[in-house]
DNA sequence: AATCGGGTGTCAACCGATTGACAGGCGGCG
DNA sequence: CGCCGCCTGTCAATCGGTTGACACCCGATT
């Protein structure tokens, strides 16, 4: 890696790709792949080539130039870009159904986002074991986020109560909140948020299907 | 609604607005509000007043001009457009943890999309209720879709398990996929699918804590 | 040693999406 | 009645992202 720009001259678009970047190349690793060429990795990935080198290209020299990528050096490189070169400590607020399904999520490790805490405000889940964590009251909130360190949270409690969840986990010091209530939180600048709405991806993809079955979508 | 234009020519990034805007306008409409201007209903979204005429427009005369739009046209319009006029009903492939979730998040069926299936290739979670509903054999995929008139279908099985699910899922005549499995899906061309990556948000996000930490944001 | 095939880095053209500007409509008020 | 404030529909300018083209590099092969 010759040089990093700055962080914020690389594009939205761009920085949602290189998650799935990491993954393939993590795949290609695992089978023992040690060379990769822009080609072979974007037709994978189902995208063009020369994306793929334009993407790398904020992050520079990836590669001697007129070799393929070697899986060995750009697996740990992307992990440092995107900030995972070392565990990072999540919580996950609220174990409900969707709570519980994202604490067993098997890759959260893997993928190093070791789940470190769950919390709850219904006493009785609280107590509850899920994957050897117990599920945590929600006064515990701020003590064990700093004692372990925690920077980023998942939100999964329902809307009405997501606004007071999150003033509470910026003030103990949270950096990024991944919010699966179908709100929009208000947050400082110096917090990152990230809406998942489940609701929101179904229904476009609604939007498609009617497009399809009525023969409106320009394929003639 | 004046005249619709064919589908295939709205932009991508507007349909993917489309469905945050119906779920604003429901929720103004249950509180009674009856007239709403482009600038409000931006403002209360987030966006720009502009974006949002200019994604109206796409579709035609929602108001008077000169008038504020009326929630009361703007709703059922919203939904003919995106497709939940009427029910669509959906069927979910995977009983674990991310498809009990989903088969119970609460606004399934108020947002238009009644669960009509849960299906599990695991004899110990078939049988197993879930809101009213058994998680059934795979074996009786095909017939369920057929005879309740399911069009869309949400994937979540393990990867392995995804393409070959998924080939089922086509050949019984689903249009539409919301794909949890983090593979790439290869389905005909009039298939719609929607990946929802769990994991690309939240390393998406981590990018950003990591910049927000180096204080390399572009926030002097 | 020269050549060839395949590779990356880089740039400029292209394309789609966002934004700002403004013409024209409507209702309320003096 | 005429004006004023607020509104939408629409278009043009702008911005950001994608794509294709190409210069240059490397190792293998003749």
């Amino acid at each position: 890696m010759r040089k990093l720009r700055r962080h914020s001259e690389v594009p939205e678009a761009t920085i949602h790709r290189l998650p799935r970047y990491l993954e393939k190349l993590k795949l290609l690793q695992a089978i023992g792949v040690e060379d990769v060429s822009s080609r072979q990795l974007a037709e994978s990935l189902d995208i063009k080539a020369s994306q793929l080198r334009h993407d790398f290209h904020y992050f520079g020299g990836f590669s001697r130039p007129g070799r393929p990528y070697q899986v060995g050096k750009l697996v740990p490189a992307l992990e440092t870009i995107i900030g995972v070169s070392e565990p990072q400590p999540v919580a996950i607020i609220g174990a409900g159904h969707l709570g519980q399904a994202l604490a067993n999520y098997a890759n959260m490790d893997v993928q190093g986002f070791p789940v470190r805490g769950v919390f709850d405000a219904n006493p009785r889940l609280v107590g509850l074991e899920i994957r050897g964590q117990p599920v945590r009251d929600m006064d515990s909130l701020e003590d064990v986020i700093s004692q372990e360190g925690i920077r980023i949270a998942i939100l999964t409690v329902p809307a009405q109560f997501a606004q007071s969840v999150t003033d509470r986990l910026v003030k103990a010091g949270i950096v990024g909140i991944v919010n699966f209530a179908p709100t929009d939180l208000k947050v400082p600048k110096t917090v990152a948020v990230r809406n998942e709405r489940l609701a929101v991806g179904i229904m476009a993809l609604s939007f498609k299907v009617k497009c399809i079955l009525e023969g409106d979508c320009g394929i003639e």
